[in-house]
This record gives C-alpha cells, structure tokens and sequence, in this order.
RNA sequence: GGCGAGGUAGCUCAGUCGGUUAGAGCACUGGCUUCAUAAGCCAGGUGUCGCGGGUUCGAGUCCCGCCCUCGCUACCA
C-alpha cells in the first residue's frame, strides 16, 4: 500500500466554479483518488477556498460584505457544485476560516527567514489615498509611454505589448477609483527563489517526471529566477509575524505565499478532525508519501517552482510533489468560459435538468488532456446517448429484462461444462478488453473513460453471439451459462464505472442484487479465465431501471439557443 | 517580443523506439437480429499527416525554416 496525498487548486473565493475548472482540476483529481482507493491505497484528498488577496476585498467592498462573508459565500457555494458533481473532498475548508492556517503561515515565514531565504527590500509603489491601499500593477491604468494608448495597466499595454511597470505609466490613476495614486516607499520581503533553485530545486525538478507541458514551462522558468515578494501592504490575510515585521503594521504574507499553505493547513484541520493531530505528517512529511497536485495550467508555476521552494526552504522534511498532472484549458462551444460576458453553463439550471453523473462522464471524456478543449452540446449528447445509454446502460437492461422475464429476475446458473468455452469468449473473442485503472494511474482520463464503454461493448459483442433469446428455447441450460457470464460481466461493469459514474455504479450494482457500496469492493483489474465469477446462483435481482436518460435534438437546441440567449442578452 | 502546446478522415481524437498498406469512435451506407432505452451485431469508403527543405535504405515520427490556432509571460490569484 502506498500513501497518496491528493490536492486540486484551491479555488479563488471571487466568483463561481464553471465546468472548464471542474474538468481542469477537480473532476480528474476526484475520478484518482476513487481508483487508488478501491485499489487498497491510503489516500488522502484535500481541497479548500484561497480566500484572502486584493482582489476579494474589492469584490466584497462592491457588494457592501464584510470580507469573511462574501468569501463565505462563495465557499458555500462552489462546495455545493463539487456536490452536485460527486467530487468528494476528505477535507473542505477556506485559508481564512482554517483554525491552523495563521500561524503555520506565520511558521513557514519564519523558518524560511531562518534559513535565509527572504530578502528584506524597501521600494517605491503607486498608493491610492482614497482607497487607503497600495496598488498592484493591474490595479493601475494609465497612457502607454510607449504608445500613448490611454487604457495601459501597470503591467503590461494592450495595445502595443509593451511591459510597463505602473511608475512608468503617464497619467496613472487608480482603477478601482479613478484617483491619481501617489509614490510611497515601503518596505517588503522577498522569496529568494533563485538561491533556491541554486540549492536544490533544479536538481529535484530534473529527477522527476512531468507532463511535457509541465517540464518545457518549468525549465524555462528555472534559467530565470528572480526574487518574488511575499508581503504586502493591507489587512485581510495573515498578518506577517510581529517578532519578524520589525514594527511594520498593515503587512501580510502575500496570497500567492499563504494559498499553497492552505494544503498544509487542512491536512492538519483533518487530522485535529480525525483525533489524531499528528496524522498529517504521514501525509506531508513522510519520505514514501506522494504527493499529487491536479491544477490548470496557469498554475505550474507555484505548484512546480514555488511552493516546492517554499517546502524545501523550511528544512522540515516537506515531501515535493510527485505528479503534477497539469490540464490545459477547458472551453465551451468554441469560447472561452466567461463569467463577464455571460458566457457559461449556470449549474444549478444545468443540475436542473441533466444528470450530473452523465456531466461528470462527458467531461472525463473530454478533458484537456494534452490541448485546450471543449464543452461541446452536440457531442455532451452524444456521449450521453451512445456511450452511456445505448452501449452500457441498454447492456444492463437487455440482459436484466430477459432474466426477469425467463429465469424469475435470479443469477442464472453456470453449468461447469460451459466454463472455460465462455470465458474464452468473453475474455479473448469480443474485443480488446483494458483495465481503465491502468490509464487514470498514468493521468489518462480520455483513454480511461474509452477502455470503460470498449469493456462493456465486448459484452454487446458476447450477448450477440451467444443470442440467449435462441438458447432459452433450443439449449435452456447453455442459455443459463450464458446469461450467468452476462452477470458476471455486468458486475464487473459497476466496479469498472465506479470512480467514473459513482452513482449509476451503485444502481447497477444494487440491481445485480449486491449488498453494500460497490465503491466499497475491491478494484476488480482485468478477469482471468477460471477464476472471475463471484455472483452465486440463484441471488435474486434487484428492480431493473434504466441508467441513463437519453437526450433528444430538441434539448440540445434548446441548450445552445439559451446559452446564446443569455450571452447576448 | 520571449517561451510553450497544438495543426492527422466530414467531426472528436490516438499514433510508443523512425519500419509493412496511417488507426479508433462518431457520422454515413448496406446486411443480420428481435433480449433490450428505435437499442445490439457484422461489413463498407474516406487522408497533400499545416507548408517547404534536410538527414535516412525508410519520416506523421528526427533536424532546419515558414504559416495558422491557442495559452503562458511570474507583485491577478
């Protein structure tokens, strides 16, 4: 049994979950950690909201929230899609309700500061009066120096590319106000990222094992590291340590320094949960754990550079990630998901009416894996209708039906004399049969969910040749054989399902008559001749239902004209 | 600008170490079947592998140049 333990990027608590992060970094993490378990390994999975930065106190300001309440709302709210999803967290908390999180915050500063990592340097930054806070490069527009365009932000002009730093700007003015910002100095700390690199974290990256989107990003990165501040001026967030601020008030550890923390935080939240407040070292600071960080792409940087940096840096025996299996981007009908331009899937209407289960399905089979992809109506119906409900949910239904019909709704009886005939058939003649759990291990969750509907085509393929409908009149006892590998299969079916489509898993299983949570049953692998059946004979079967609703042409129409609809109205 | 990823059948994509005639699913057509959610099975066609050059006995695959799409570019998180 090896120890696995599984984070996805913690959400930003400003806005609302789409489907392009739920295929990004949730759902395949999810769909990981059910494998690994029904696999018999001790795995943990962690997730929470990032909850503190600028860009929160400006949301809340404009709704008139305090800050802890309008993260709160956003906490409640995306746990309630990750529910809707089945996506199934061990922990769920939020960087600024996580009763461990200041001070281990605080500790990582201090032990890094210990260590000599941090750099103490005092700079000029654009400060805005009227909203009493210093401003981020995007927080400043401008003229372009360069090109005298009027809408330049502090970091970057958009109409002619330049870098610009917000000191350079003509004219700068406050975004959130419009009031000209004055120059103030300040003091701040900075990450010393590249003696980091220098001491360790080359060496670490060269000797891993990473997706190529993942290494080419990293080595690049790695020839060029700069120094990155840790701190900033303004008052939600943890504050930076008072034996360190050497009497600077209104400083706190900067977002990106404390989020990653959070990992950390709520693996301790759980522990304290468990009543085994140390537990969380086997997670983080055991040799032999792995370390597993699902994120988009636009997190590479702190998951593979950063944060493993910071872990390094404490000298506290933090285990590096192992994996990072990073997505690209996830779009839908050929645009970017856009909460601004209405562009996007309003989950509690699309709960409303379709199956979150078939959702989840469709996603796995079009995450982007190696490229950008997308949520495409036509082929979510697609995938509903001839993956899931003609070729495994009507498996179940033809097979179940005839048994309630002929064989008094029982597991039909293998004779002994049809065994090894009929596992050579189903094993070897119907078509090639994988084991899913073999490609989501390898982070290939497109390729996993095909081997899924491929394994239950071969017993269309089975049912078919045999035609028991024939046999129950010509050959009754051979009819019996059949159907009972029909069963068997079918069994296997629902394990096979389990991490992809918990819920229609379990319905499966509860109609072939099994007690218990099928995610409960050992990870079945592939079956080998002789030795796969387990169902007894005679076990009465559960109510036959369909699995899988189908969706006609109208829906999907109707999907895309409203999606429209609400993009232009 | 820099860096990266991608460009293969009508659509979505797979192609390992360079190796026979470039594959799968969907869609489409024909046949079979009637257990099943009008479901299932069998059979069938389709390619300037983005463009140009190079290396090689042999290139979708390796090298160089170019074109197109997307992303990142680190004090937004």
């Amino acid at each position: 049994m090896t120890r696995y333990l599984v984070t996805s990027a913690l959400p930003y608590a400003n806005g609302p979950i789409h489907f392009g992060h739920v295929a990004g970094a949730y759902l395949p993490a999810d769909v990981y950690v059910r494998t690994l378990r029904m696999q018999g390994e001790d795995v943990l999975y962690v997730c929470g909201a990032d909850e503190h930065g600028v860009a929160i106190t400006i949301g809340a300001d404009r709704e008139g929230l305090s800050y802890a309440d309008y993260v709160a709302r956003w906490r409640d709210e995306m746990k309630a899609v990750f529910d809707h999803l089945g996506i199934e967290f061990d922990v769920w908390s939020g960087t600024s309700i996580s009763p461990p999180h200041r001070e281990l915050s605080q500790e990582f500063f201090r032990r890094l500061d210990d260590n000599g990592y941090l750099i103490e340097r005092t700079t000029e930054q654009l400060y805005c009066t009227t909203d009493a806070m210093f401003l981020a490069d995007r927080y400043v527009v401008g003229t372009c120096p360069n090109c005298a365009h009027e809408g330049a932000r502090g970091d970057e002009c958009p109409s002619c590319g330049t870098w610009l730093d917000p000191l350079r700007l003509l004219e700068p003015r406050c975004k959130v106000c419009g009031t000209e910002p004055e120059r103030r100095s300040t003091r701040h700390w900075y990450l010393d990222l590249a003696r980091l690199a220098e001491e360790h974290l080359r060496d670490w990256f060269a000797a891993g094992e990473w997706k190529p989107n993942v290494r080419a990003f990293v080595e690049t990165m790695l020839k060029d590291l700069r120094e990155r501040p840790i701190t900033r001026d303004m008052s939600w967030g943890v504050p930076v340590p008072e034996d360190r601020a050497g009497g600077e008030t209104g400083k706190v550890l900067y977002v990106w320094f404390d989020a990653p923390i959070g990992y950390v935080s709520f693996t301790k939240e759980w522990a304290e949960r468990e009543g085994r407040p140390e537990a969380w070292r086997d997670y983080w600071q055991d040799a032999d754990t792995r370390l597993v960080h699902f994120i988009g792409k636009d997190n590479i940087a702190f998951h593979c550079v950063v944060f493993p940096a910071m872990l390094w840096g404490v000298k506290q025996d933090y285990v590096l990630p192992w994996r990072v299996p990073a997505n690209e981007f996830y779009n839908l009908q050929g645009r970017k998901f856009s909460t601004s331009e209405n562009w996007g899937i309003p989950v509690e209407e699309f709960f409303a009416r379709h199956d979150s289960e078939v959702a989840r399905f469709y996603l796995l089979s079009s995450l982007p894996e190696t490229a950008d992809s997308e949520w495409r109506w036509e082929e979510y119906q697609r995938v509903a209708n001839t993956s899931l409900a003609d070729t495994i949910g009507n498996l179940a239904t033809r097979v179940l039906r005839f048994l309630d019909k002929r064989f008094d709704g029982r597991v039909p009886e293998l004779h002994a004399r049809h065994e090894a005939e009929l596992d050579r058939a189903i094993l070897e003649e119907c078509g090639p049969l994988t084991d899913p759990a073999d490609s989501v291990r390898a982070f290939q969750f497109r390729r996993a969910a095909e081997a899924l509907v491929a394994n239950a085509a071969a017993a269309n393929v089975f049912v078919d040749r045999h035609a028991p409908w024939k046999l129950a009149k010509e050959d009754p006892e051979l009819a019996a054989s059949v159907l009972n590998t029909c069963c068997e299969w079918l069994g296997w079916l629902a394990r096979w399902m389990a991490p992809f489509l918990p819920g229609k898993a379990q319905a499966l299983w509860a109609m072939l008559g099994q007690p218990g949570r099928v995610a409960d049953a050992p990870w079945p692998g592939l079956p080998e001749a002789g030795s796969w059946r387990s169902l007894p004979a005679g076990q009465r079967l559960g109510e036959v239902q369909g699995l899988f609703p189908k969706l006609d042409d109208e829906a999907v129409a109707a999907e895309i004209a409203a999606l429209e609809a609400r993009a232009s109205g």
